[in-house]
DNA sequence: TAATATTCATTGCATTTGCAACGATGTCAA
DNA sequence: TTGACATCGTTGCAAATGCAATGAATATTA
């Protein structure tokens, strides 16, 4: 009958990252969703907009790293609360272009400043260890995803 | 109709957290289960109790950041598996005893070992930002709980 | 050109998840 | 002691998720 080793969970990187990542996401997602009615996917979807409009959910899904299915259906309810329209794409009819609406934009407007804060205290608090975890972050990824 | 202001999600960290957290769980969970047969919330609780055998669902739970009906699910799961068994608590009969099988310990004995070898390659891989990296996330966990 | 293969977005389906409600047990104060 | 309240684990239910299959459009190749 072994006996397992010592282990401490809480010291277990991917544990630890999971946690605070999730506890980050849902802390803003009740902002996103008390304030402006839309989830986490829908607000990720929104924030590529504000960056690189008329994209397919097809970019969404390589960009932002959300399963296509998951991005179609974020699209089509913001489509459904008038924030984004789909048109096709003239040269090529399997793709669409995902635009913000005038109301997309207002909501954005409002949303970014808020975000960018709340990165900016986040930083802050950070302090020294802020570059070390951005850079942490893409090593991991750079390790994780050969 | 306001414009939106430049924002690169690229570089927001709530973001960035939450898909380095995913990837590198999913991947875990992929050997998980290839090779234990176990999801990530059954791995974490087996985990826990290579660390503090014996414990409640209200103490996974709270020790682990894990729904109390997420924690019932997969501690059932563990028992239908045969590597937990649940006992009642003589002193309080609404708590619970969760404990490793024989089977359980087995398990553990050869999971244990690879996640401390994976976590040393991650942190030879993240060499001196690996601490920074460490404090950083006890830090928005303050931060953000507060 | 015609036939085959590939790509894109959507949808059906099974699984997972979170929340609220529940029954059982325990605590506390009148 | 008893009655109101709190806690623990489970479960019902609706929403979210991931995967595979589908249909439409395009690319490729014989």
């Amino acid at each position: 009958m072994p006996k397992p080793p010592a282990f401490d969970l809480d010291s277990f990187l991917p544990y630890r990252l999971s946690v605070v990542a999730q506890r980050l996401s849902d802390n803003l997602a009740r902002h996103y969703r008390a304030e402006f009615g839309i989830s986490t996917p829908e607000w990720r979807i929104l924030a590529h907009l504000a960056q690189s409009d008329g994209v397919s959910v097809r970019d969404i899904e390589q960009r932002i790293d959300m399963e296509k299915s998951k991005a179609s259906r974020a699209a089509s309810k913001l489509v459904a609360k008038g924030l984004v329209t789909k048109t096709a794409n003239a040269d090529d009819r399997r793709l669409l272009h995902l635009t913000l609406t005038p109301k997309g934009q207002t909501l954005l407007a409002a949303l970014l400043p808020r975000a960018e804060a709340f990165q900016a205290d986040l930083r802050k608090a950070l302090g020294a260890d802020a570059d070390a975890l951005m850079r942490a972050l893409d090593n991991i990824l750079k390790i994780d995803t050969p």
